[in-house]
DNA sequence: TTGAAAGCGCTAACAG
DNA sequence: CTGTTAGCGCTTTCAA
């Protein structure tokens, strides 16, 4: 038994099935049938060899022709993250109507992965290529970038780079978040860090600062714990807070995952939300408003980060000129909830 | 000024660079050197080259040749649900690890769209095709597959099918989530429906009705509401019963955002769950369990899906054979929470 | 041990 | 109005 072949019919079976020669089946199927002034019979009856054969052309030999191979590159550290995915469907959204395609990686928040996977989109001669990138140099993306292709980095970004770079005012919504707290009357504030070094997690830890300074507070380099934007590192930090400064009245997760952590430690330990403990948090979720204590966040516009760095590379794509400015901040949105108590004394 | 030109180096560059052949210089770069006997003088002097000029071959050209493009197609109604975007998450990691790159595509929920992506992806010569369907006819992914090209549906799927399905085991899971409530005693059971027609929605609900039947209870067709895995259709169905039928003690949501809109129509009406409405789901999320009322649930494994759905890709893709067993079932694990009361009489 | 040449499928310049 | 030809970048016979 033999199943049917799944060798895809070529320009050149249509072009004999309709009795002419492959470049005017090909101008007849590419709409040149006017400018090359070929018969309604001739048109038709390539139009319909090629139906007949199911002929789809290869995009393949296309690219290879056109030098255009019309694909996008996308790398996130984890495509499963809510955050990233979001992220990604609004480039593929944005990608699908500009007529690309869009090949997606998953660098498993790994530095080395994520090298050897734009290696490979590069040798795939994508068009653009848009990474929420993974460590803390860029160098290799600067090169590409360099090189011509156009690179954009969307959520983490290098202070010094000459990439463009979308990303949230994480500073500002930070500063506005722990306003929440002062206004309470918090005083004593700890911070569940994510990734040091990572422009999100120093931007967050520098809006605190800010903000407390601005009420007379100055924060306390103990007070600021753990090193992962990790369920994990939430935990044990809220664990340690709780441990060895019961002093502490407010915590600030620097990523969702931290403050599920926090949680996590929270409930273990008996200690309520927020009449024991306040709990602050970054990005939102659809849940969030039934939550046990809904906790107030500062949200980013996820949506608005994909959007943004779609159209930017996009634009640069059409026009081919590199844009002069290069860091892009959407505004971050805080959601105030009940997971402040005022502070007691 | 010029920006240093993108264009990539091609194999001939690299090989009048090295003072050889075309023909060499692939051999020497493709590991065949010692297959061909060359000598390490100009296999070095080859290396070399294409080192400084930074070649990196092109995979278009490549694939052009050798007809093989290592590409996978993925197309899902909404790479930003967590569900799909899990599913997308390990396919594309056995993807990479396997030497293959993914094509993401989102439907968007349409079925028109999808029908036009796969149509693009075919277009690129995809070597094998992963789709969580949209709509309620899988005709044109049957041609395909019939055509030769691997394709595998994950999740929703259709019972005439032909084509290699994975998918949860609904049904068994439904029962036994049902049974929570038979068991508390609850007999006005409505059911927060989904996409009728899909397998999903209709295997939850026949497990339902089984369960409610193994109790001795008749499922009421006026208690089996709503038509689409959305909060509002969610939320309108909880309305609804709330305002007519009051006579219900419990809800079942066919998906988490059934649930979800149930969970907020509950608010609205001052409906405590479990005490005045118990209320059971699908799907699980990270912070189910913080939940004011943690959501009993019948737990999809994602990952598993994922897993399974690529590795037959995979397995098929290398065997070339088309497997007998088409339709392969994951099991669903019911987490008991706190969603369920004992029912009032 | 190496090179020349053909060809993957397509488009476009050139030639009728 | 249509056909012939060259070439995109690569691999692989075939020939030396």
């Amino acid at each position: 038994m033999k199943t049917t072949s799944h060798i895809p019919s070529t320009l050149k079976e249509v072009a004999a099935a309709a009795g002419v020669s492959v470049s005017t089946a090909s101008r007849a199927l590419t709409g040149k049938a006017k400018r090359y002034r070929i018969s309604q019979a001739t048109e038709q009856a390539v139009q319909q060899a090629a139906q007949r054969l199911g002929f789809q052309p290869s995009h393949v030999a296309q690219s290879l022709r056109s030098q255009r191979t019309g694909l996008l590159g996308v790398v996130v550290p984890d495509v499963a993250n809510p955050f990233f995915a979001a992220i990604a469907r609004e480039i593929t959204l944005a990608a699908e109507e500009n007529g690309f395609s869009v090949l997606l990686a998953d660098s498993r928040d790994s530095s080395d992965t994520e090298k050897c996977l734009v290696g490979q989109l590069w040798s795939r001669r994508i068009e653009a290529l848009l990474v929420c990138p993974v460590g803390l140099s860029s160098d290799h993306l600067a090169e590409l970038d360099a090189a011509g292709l156009p690179v954009v980095l969307v959520d983490r970004g290098f202070s010094d780079s000459r990439i463009v770079t979308v990303t949230s005012d994480h500073r500002r919504g930070a500063a506005e978040l722990t306003r929440l707290l002062t206004t309470a009357g918090h005083r004593q504030v700890g911070v569940l860090q994510g990734l040091v070094g990572t422009l999100p997690n120093d931007e967050r830890l520098a809006g605190i600062r800010q903000a407390l300074r601005s009420a007379g507070i100055e924060l306390d380099p103990r007070f600021v714990r753990g090193d992962q934007f990790s369920e994990s590192a939430g935990y044990e930090a809220t664990r340690w807070f709780i441990e060895h400064h019961p002093e502490i009245t407010a915590l600030i997760g620097l990523s969702n995952q931290n403050s599920l952590g926090a949680l996590r430690a929270a409930a273990e330990f008996g200690r309520r939300i927020p009449d024991d403990l306040s709990l602050l948090t970054f990005d939102d979720h659809p849940f969030a408003d039934f939550l046990a204590t809904p906790l107030s966040t500062a949200c980013q516009d996820v949506a608005e980060l994909g959007r943004l760095a779609a159209s930017l590379i996009v634009e640069r794509i059409k026009s081919g000129k590199r844009p002069r400015k290069k860091l892009h901040r959407v505004p971050v949105q805080v959601i105030e909830r009940a997971s402040v108590a005022p502070a007691k004394h």
